[in-house]
Formats: C-alpha cells, structure tokens, sequence
DNA sequence: CGGAGGTAAGTGAATGGTCACTTACTTCTC
DNA sequence: GAGAAGTAAGTGACCATTCACTTACCTCCG
C-alpha cells in the first residue's frame, strides 16, 4: 500500500531522529529546535545539516517512525489469519495503548501539531499515516460484520473511529494526568469492553 | 465548584479574543502571533497592548471561552433532571461533537497545544477544564451505574474517558479529512450505539 | 460657555531574543 | 590528500514587548 522509498539510514541520522524524538516526547512538536536536537546529540547546530537537509526534511523522518510504531504493528495483527476478528481488534487497540503510554502520548502529539502546519508535505504525509491507520481498522470491521448478519450497526467507518477514539482519549489524559493505575484498568477493563460492544461476532446471537 | 472570577469582558477584549480564536481555528495556537491578531482586529500590535497585560493573559482568556463553549453548556445537560441519565449522556456527547464541527476540531487543538506548553498557568488552565470535563461525564456514569446492578462493567473513570474519546476522535479525523456527511453518521449512528453500549440503564436487564 | 487637565486607545519605531540556515574554516580517517 | 564530519561565527526573518508620542473624548471649574 504505502511504498517503502527505503529510508536507509546512516547511523548518525537515526540517532539524530532519536534524539529528536526524546525532543517531542517531552514537549511537543513546538518544542523541537535545531539548537535542542544539536545539544541533545552532542554537537552544533551546524553538523545537522550535514546529516539532513533541512528541518523539514529531518520532521518528516520522524514520521516515517510513527508510521513503524504505529500503522505497520497494527497491519501486521490485522494479517494475522489465527486470531479472529475481535481478537485482532482488541490487540490493535491494545498496541496503541501501549505505544501512548511507553511513547508519551508521542502520536497524538504528532498528529495534532501536524495537522496544523503549514508545511504541505507534512500535512499530507500525516494524512496518509492516519488513513492507513484507519483503513486497517475498518477493513477489519467490515470483516466482522461480514461473519455476522447485523446490518442496523453503525457503519463500519464510524466503528472504526471508535476504536481509534479510545487510545486518542487515553493519551490526552495520560499528557495531562499521568496515572499508570487508571490507565492499566483502561486497557484491562475497558478495552475488552469496548471490542465486545461492537456486536460484531457471533456469541451474543442468541 | 470552577469559582468563575468574573472575567468582566470590556467590548474591544471580546473582539479581541474572538479574533485570536479565528487564528487558532485556522493554524492552532502555533499560528497566533500578535501580528496577526492585530492584522485582524485591525489595528497596531502595540494596540493589544492596551487590552491585555501580556499576550499569555491573552491566550489564557481563551480558555475562558473554551470552558464557556464545552464544559458549562455540558454541566447544565448533566444537571437536567427531566432527562434520563442515558438521554443526559448521550446529549452531552452530541453536544461536543456539534462544538467540534462547527469550531473546526478547537478543543482538542488548545488542549494539544497546552498540553505541551512552558507556561504552567495555561498548563494548569487546562487541566482544569479537562478535569472538570471528565468529572462531569463520570459523575453520571456513576449515577447511571446505581440505578442498575451491574458491577463487572468497567469502571465509570474508564467509561467517562470512553465517551471523551468518540468526539476526540472525530475531531482529529476532522482536521485531516473534513467530510459533512461521515461526520453526520456519526452522530445519527454512532453516538446512540455508544452511549447505548455503557449497559448502564434499564431495558437490557432482561 | 470655554478652556485646562485627565484618560483611554491608538501609532511607528525601536528592543533583545530566538529561529532555521549558511559560510568559511578545521580535523580526522582511509 | 581528499572527502566526510565537525566547528565558530555569522545571516536575515520573525517573535513578544516597550517606548515616546498623538488623538479624541470626558469632566470640572470660573
């Protein structure tokens, strides 16, 4: 689907999009300056622009990193024929989960300050991440839907969104107040929970 | 219980805040620069000056308005005993997503962007509204859990974050691929089966 | 009535700070 | 000795904020 134009990354530059992503986890997109990745790595401003040619070009890595993170995980559970459909769905939800609280929110953050910048190419590559993310969650959906005979559901598009809706919250909350209690009894209690009330599989026909 | 200390708008302060929240429905708090609200206004960046001590007064006066648009209009749903809890629930969420549509994903936009910011007031600011928000969502989850005998389901601080995460969710896809009737569904579809999916009342107990 | 004094609201031109990025030069390694 | 990787010292653009000053209006007093 999303070609692969091969990153192929020197050492240095994957440390750099490391560092920068430290950099983001901490305070967002905002916060990433050339002068704070340069201290960061542990050299000047300057030799970035050995590594990468412009800032741009460096916050665009980052997302070639969410999308490893986030959309390619999630593609690979979706692929997985031994599970079945609501099993899938509860792992996709459950990896995001994790990511968020591991990565600090980090793809919420990405998402937002992205979804407002100016630079087009940013703009479109965050599209195309979260359409990815989306188009896996529905088409598994739909797969589900297909198994049973409940057409009066919400449509799967909408379903799907709802999946997303869960981790979103979570890292919204986690960035405001942090609290691994209540946020290990989200993803015991209620990610289940939600996965069930989809009404997409059999078990509840009768 | 939020002691409102009577804001006290003078006219040119109302217009000003209402120009600057153009800017943000437009670019984030990331596009807000005094130039531009000056721009807009209509007159000098020395000129907001004179309205407001500092432009983080400023931007702190937003999220006055954020909480007169989202969470008082939602404490008085809550509030409104002529409803069930499910009706008040399910208002509440449809309450939000409108707000979403028709301010273009603010919400989530300020609390992204506060939720990265240096400046602890705005960052405390938020919290408060955020909390108060899923105070609200919770204290009628809790109230609907009573009315019924169910224990197993998740715990009501869960499902609150639950019920956050569909409009959050929404908003984000609005941003990136605004689409009128989608987001339609979702509030004909999706918002019923949501709230419905809580198990909270009557009428499934059978 | 008329002018003196006060004030709110605006202006243009600076201020110092930070930003991404560049240039000319060095240093280290194969 | 050449190229990759680093540096110090800039560049102009933009940022929030301040400054001295003007304008328009109000009020009060003889």
């Amino acid at each position: 689907m999303t070609i692969r134009t091969g990153p192929a990354r020197t050492p240095r530059q994957v440390q750099i999009l490391e560092k920068t992503l430290e950099l983001v986890r901490e305070g967002g997109l905002a916060h990433v300056t050339t002068k704070r990745i340069a201290e960061r790595v542990g050299f000047t401003e300057a030799a970035i622009y050995r590594h990468f040619p412009t800032k741009q070009a460096l916050i665009l890595g980052l997302m070639d990193l969410l999308e490893d993170m986030l959309v390619e995980p999630i593609r690979a559970i979706a692929g997985d024929g031994s599970l079945s459909v609501r099993q899938r769905l509860e792992a996709i939800v459950r990896h995001h989960t994790t990511l968020v609280r591991e990565q600090n929110s980090l793809p919420i953050l990405l998402l937002a300050e992205a979804s407002v910048s100016e630079d087009p190419a940013l703009l479109g590559r965050m599209r195309s991440i979260f359409h990815d993310y989306l188009s896996v969650l529905e088409g598994l959906v739909r797969e589900g839907q297909a198994q049973d005979e409940i057409v009066q559901a919400p449509e799967a598009d909408c379903l799907a969104l709802l999946l997303l809706g869960a981790p979103a919250a979570l890292a919204i909350r986690h960035r405001l107040f942090p609290d691994a209690r209540a946020e290990d009894r989200f993803e015991h209690s209620l990610i289940p929970h939600l996965v069930s009330s989809l009404d997409l599989n059999p078990g509840r026909k009768a």
